[in-house]
DNA sequence: CTGTACCTTATAGTAAGCTTTAGGGTTTAT
DNA sequence: ATAAACCCTAAAGCTTACTATAAGGTACAG
């Protein structure tokens, strides 16, 4: 009574099945219990669980992260908060310099289509072109 | 005389064998001609070409975008610069919406590191692992 | 008792962009 | 002549995060 099977587990999530049994393997969820049947069993902790990983998805982290983030947690009294802001800072340095790089793409593609005429005209001249062809 | 062979081009594009021999078989760069022995012999052209692909992937494009940019610029006049402008726009749009999304995770996740403590005591009332539970 | 919805496993496929491996031939320098 | 450096192909492997498929067993409603 009160288990839930991993449908329900997955409809509560906005998951689904395999997903599940994916985060299974890869360790970010533990073996639950089974039913006589071999059904897996789940509790409302693993409720908090799968949206612990999804909020830590949302947020960049990637699922090996997650898997240390969930590991720190299972011990918190033997971590840090030292060492999860550590983790958490290493993550933005990383998002940080994505959106660098990203700008830095923008900017430049940015300035060879504005230059381009964008017209009817044949592209033998086309500024973006040339752009991408320039020694 | 004068032809470059596979690891000359590597070398002048600074990439390696393997991916001139990929490149090849994506249909970024056409099948080159031969030698008597089977190698591969390119030109000064394959090296504007590669520098090309190199380019457009510093931009963004995707091997498949930059594929679509080498069938434009092999019909330079049958194709008009509005169609070059309208794919170079729709990856400015791309670029524009991962640099947002990935400002909404840094800001999250600012916040949420920002507010802890970065100590040495157990990590049981952590903020960052507190903000990933909660509800 | 039968249909439908649900669950199980193992295996393979997807996307992107390569890299590696295995098992061979060729070219060049000494 | 031989070793080192170079080239070839086909096929598999890598990474991330799943998704799909096949071939089955289970739960429950009517």
């Amino acid at each position: 009574m009160g288990y839930l099977r991993i449908g329900e587990l997955a409809r509560l999530t906005d998951t689904n099945n395999e997903t599940l049994r994916f985060y299974e393997s890869r360790g970010l969820l533990e073996e639950p219990r089974r039913s006589d049947s071999g059904y897996r069993l789940y509790t409302q902790a693993e409720v908090l669980r799968v949206h612990f990983i999804l909020r830590a998805k949302r947020m960049g982290f990637s699922l090996k992260e997650i898997d240390e983030l969930l590991s720190l947690r299972v011990d918190k009294e033997l971590n840090t908060c030292g060492t999860v802001k550590e983790l958490a800072e290493h993550k933005l340095l990383e998002i940080d310099m994505k959106i660098k790089e990203l700008n830095r793409m923008k900017d430049a593609l940015q300035q060879i289509t504005d230059a381009c005429c964008g017209g009817e005209e044949s592209a033998i001249h086309c500024t973006i072109l040339n752009a991408l062809d320039a020694e």
